[in-house]
DNA sequence: AGGCTCATGACTC
DNA sequence: GAGTCATGAGCCT
């Protein structure tokens, strides 16, 4: 059977971030849709609860107090990761990924916050110097993002590259740590 | 197995 | 700066 997935909610001021947690982990973070950011939050989990939330097969289940604990961490390290700041106590994460993404994603965690890497230094850092079209794509698949910090890979000569969330929020995230890119309109 | 599609990079004008 | 091409992996059929 699939491992349970539970889904909590994180209020931010930036929008309501979805966390996603299988009992080994967060395995998923997901950015607020922009559709969403003006809503209310009649039908929302608050990120406090600890009401029974509902599964990916619409069960009612308690929520483990190890992943409220969790939920918490992340909570925290989200508000700290937004306002720039490296997240401290994260939770575990788990990953799902083939053996080349995971490869792509530890290299990427090892990215310092305020620091930048380029497609082709993960890459080679991974010892496949030839594979930076694949490693674009491995980041594009990064389920975690923020904390497995793919907006710090841009693309050569310090290029902005791309963001599966929408550029919006790679150009916000590196603005916040400090970090210096090409502005679209130059070179 | 073959044929795409890429969040690239290096090279040419 | 716009083409163009090699390239590895992933996802189809």
């Amino acid at each position: 059977m699939p491992n349970q997935l539970f889904r909590l909610s994180i209020r931010t001021p930036d929008g309501q971030f979805i966390a996603r947690y299988s009992s080994k982990g967060l395995a998923e973070l997901k950015f607020p849709s922009f559709d969403r950011r003006r809503r209310g939050n009649e039908s929302q989990i608050s990120s406090t609860s600890s009401k029974p939330v509902r599964d990916s097969s619409r069960r009612l289940l308690p929520v483990p107090i190890r992943i409220l604990r969790w939920h918490r961490a992340v909570e925290a390290g989200l508000k700290n990761s937004l306002a720039g700041r490296k997240p401290k106590n994260l939770p575990p994460l788990d990953l799902a990924g083939t053996e080349f993404q995971k490869r792509v994603w530890n290299a990427m965690r090892k990215i310092s916050a305020g620091r930048t890497k380029s497609y082709g230094e993960i890459a080679h850092a991974i010892g496949k110097p030839k594979a930076v079209r694949a490693v674009g794509g491995a980041c594009g698949a990064n389920p975690v993002p923020i904390f497995v910090p793919c907006h710090r890979v841009l693309a050569a000569n310090n290029k902005i590259g791309g963001f599966s969330s929408g550029l919006d929020w790679k150009r916000m995230l590196l603005a916040r740590e400090g970090i210096k890119f090409q502005p679209p309109s130059a070179g």
